[in-house]
DNA sequence: AGCACGCCGACT
DNA sequence: GTCGGCGTGCTC
């Protein structure tokens, strides 16, 4: 008879408590199991570990009640992993798992009425209303209060008084599922992805670990192989699980599955409510579903047996959460797949760096679709020379000229706004080149008050020179026009034309962007101005001409990732445009026509982009040749802070001592003050992962142990966010 | 991470 | 005279 436990606290302390087990829950506990324990003066859900002989300490507490179903071992095994591998506390781990309210929730009531049995006497019953009553409830026996409003109150109060009837209440019955679905007819598929679709189907039947890139041009038709994929494996009584980058940003993409799965699909995603999410969570659980479908956190749906994981748009950088445990949702999906056996697919039309990387080295299978569903062509894409326009104005004539000609031809044109850069960033307005780092390759960012040039990797410093030290101009600039000045610009532009904006700022949910796309759809707008966010999952297909304002901002913001994510965001905007009838045309304005993101986006040259950004990374050690974890320091006071981070460096740097280990920093973060913290940041980066993940752990220890509270050292394993 | 305990400022 | 600020220490 087990009488100790081992349990992980949801508290940020790297280690488990011990429990003592009552007789009554001995029989029902297992490692994953569900637990409500006393934790200092509160009560907390927790997770049994195991099963130790002897305690460690005296002063045992006992296990108080089950909180909910266990956890599976693959869950249980991936949440350790993922504790070590994010440096995170294994009941933070969990916690990030398992939504709290899940098992908060208790299944709604629902108020029923019922016929009592025995003889009933006729004559208590008073006047129509009352007979109604009695001759429905005589028929069906127990019926639910929703379908009693004919019925005033009084009329049943007055036959329960009479004996007759009675009134309960039981726990909801989930909502009987549409049996008479017909999936939508499946399309022919195109050679590539019929091979795509049976090498996967043969990995899934083979039962192994196997993780595959399919690397499939925008309208080449991916979803239609995940669903193709899904469709072969609900047969099996496995399940899958399908992340995409934002819920709300993929209505077309739900819109297949649903047509395709039915009532057989469970959706997660954030605006649900704890009922709703617990519902899909039990459905999933009880295996009442083929698929899930959800963000980041759909990957730890608790399918009962898993086969299949699919990361729709692996390249975005939504998949990382940014806060707490600070995983990558596509890293874990093929972590998953790995413990649980089963396949993971990796799709994006611009894969990311990393996963290129491991599709070419192997650790992956390469599939590629090069052609679109109905062999429409690529759009073309123009890219214009900004120096040979007038400097002041924001549009070439070139690009007015198109935009005209669409309006006059009732077609739409989409203007991409190049999100501005907060933390500036000096440009020359003849070369259009921004100041690099001598060791970092990134731009300095320029900081106003003190007339300095900054890197945030290394914290290099520098007078901002008076001239361009690639071409001698003197037009240096901080760069990035405000996206209302271009608003204000196109508003004055194209007068007559009904132009609407979609942004972070200007969609506040769901409704909003829903609406403002049926408008699009109904060709109601003119032209749509916008940032990132138009580039993402809507196809619009009146849409026959993509602009890209400024690419410098997105070419120059601080980060080693900005020539990747450049590409990407136009590869996908220009994918955006010409999936009607007519062809599409993009054009780009920059001030480094010849840089390089640029130059193979014209071409839809995705290896030719990979082979140049590659030989960078390998040059710097970057991501993914190397691995690397930032370290942030925030504190209160700025000396303090910077303080911190100096014993963090020194400690790091005494480790280091001749490993292959490169230490960045400490910097000022970007955004140097937020809600109140300074920040400071260090970039370890390293060909071991090993190596790396100790040095983290002991400046932090370091830093914890000398600071105690008035300091956050905050770890971020694989950061996306540098800024 | 929470939460309680404990020691110093601006209010009824 | 108290209410409450958040620094510190602990959680099987």
């Amino acid at each position: 008879m087990r009488t100790l436990a081992d349990i992980a606290v949801p508290v940020n302390l790297p280690k488990t408590f011990h429990y003592s087990i009552p007789p009554e829950l001995a029989g029902d506990l297992v490692v994953g199991s569900r637990v409500i324990v006393p934790f200092g003066s509160r009560r907390v859900s927790a997770t049994v570990t195991g099963f130790p002989e002897k305690a460690g300490t005296a002063k045992l507490k006992s296990i108080i009640s089950i909180a909910g179903p266990p956890l599976s071992p693959d869950l249980m095994k991936l949440a350790a992993w993922m504790a070590d591998y994010y440096l995170h506390p294994i009941g933070m781990a969990i916690e990030t798992m398992v939504p709290r309210a899940v098992e908060e929730v208790r299944p709604k009531r629902v108020r029923m009425l019922r016929m009592l049995d025995g003889d009933h006497d006729m004559d208590a019953i008073r006047g129509p209303k009352q007979t109604a009553l009695f001759l429905l409830m005589s028929e069906r026996l127990t019926v639910p209060f929703s379908e009693l409003g004919k019925f005033a109150p009084s009329t049943i109060k007055a036959l329960c008084s009479a004996g007759m009837l009675e009134i309960f209440e039981k726990d909801e019955e989930p909502a009987a599922e549409n049996q008479s679905f017909t999936p939508d007819a499946q399309p022919e598929l195109m050679p590539e992805q019929a091979a795509a679709v049976s090498t996967i189907g043969e990995a899934v039947a083979r039962g192994a670990f196997e993780t595959f890139l399919l690397h499939g041009v925008t309208g080449s038709g991916k979803t239609e192989v995940y669903l193709r994929c899904i469709g072969a494996l609900a047969g099996t009584g496995k399940g899958a699980i399908v992340l995409v980058p934002e819920i709300a940003l993929t209505p077309q993409l739900l819109n297949r599955f649903r047509k395709r799965f039915g009532s057989r699909i469970a959706m997660l995603h954030s605006g649900m409510t704890d009922r709703e999410r617990a519902d899909e969570y039990r459905r999933i659980r009880e295996g009442s579903v083929d698929v899930a479908i959800g963000a980041r956190s759909a990957v730890f749906a608790p399918f009962p047996d898993l086969g299949l994981l699919v990361v729709d748009e692996e390249h975005e950088n939504s998949y990382k959460q940014d806060e707490g445990l600070r995983y990558h949702g596509r890293d874990v999906a093929v972590m998953r797949a790995k413990l649980r056996n089963a396949v993971c697919v990796l799709g994006s039309a611009t894969p990311s760096l990393e996963s290129s990387y491991n599709a070419r080295s192997g650790k992956y299978r390469y599939l590629r679709i090069e052609k679109r569903v109905d062999h429409r062509p690529m759009p073309t894409v123009e890219i214009l020379d900004m120096k040979t326009s007038p400097k002041a104005s924001l549009f070439s004539p070139k690009l007015a000229a198109e935009v005209q000609a669409r309006l006059d031809r009732k077609e739409q044109a989409l203007l991409l706004l190049n999100r501005r850069g907060f933390s500036s960033v000096l440009i020359c307005g003849d070369c259009g080149r921004s100041l690099p780092c001598p060791s970092c390759s990134v731009s300095l960012t320029f900081h106003k008050n003190v007339r300095k040039l900054k890197c945030h990797y290394c914290d290099h410093q520098a007078e901002p020179p008076e001239t361009c030290p690639n071409c001698g101009g003197a037009d240096l600039k901080p760069l990035g026009a405000g996206t209302q000045k271009i608003e204000e610009e196109v508003a004055k532009a194209f007068s007559s034309s009904r132009i609407e904006r979609m942004d972070s700022d200007s969609i506040r949910g769901r409704h909003a962007y829903d609406e403002l796309l049926g408008r699009v759809d109904r060709c109601e707008v003119d032209i749509l101005l916008g940032t990132q966010m138009i580039a993402k999952g809507h196809d619009f297909p009146a849409v026959t001409l993509v602009g890209v304002v400024d690419a410098d901002v997105g070419l120059n913001l601080p980060d080693f990732r900005s020539s990747e994510k450049t590409f990407q965001l136009i590869t996908q905007a220009a994918g955006r445009a010409g999936r009607g009838d007519t062809a599409g045309e993009v054009i780009i304005q920059t001030l480094n026509p010849n840089h390089y993101a640029l130059r193979h986006s014209r071409t839809h040259d995705y290896d030719g982009f990979y082979d140049e950004e590659i030989r960078f990374r390998e040059e710097l050690g970057y991501p993914p040749f190397g691995r690397m974890i930032k370290i942030e320091v925030k504190a209160a006071r700025e000396n303090l802070a910077l303080d911190a981070a100096m014993t963090g460096r020194d400690r790091i740097r005494r480790l280091l001592k001749g490993k292959e280990t490169i230490l960045l920093g400490p910097a000022p973060s970007p955004i140097a003050k937020v809600r109140g913290k300074f920040r400071f940041q260090m970039l370890l980066l390293s060909k071991r992962r090993d190596l790396i993940h100790s040095l983290a752990i002991e400046a932090r220890k370091t830093v914890e142990e000398k600071f105690g509270k008035k300091v956050q050292v905050l770890v971020d394993v694989d950061p996306v966010n540098l800024m």
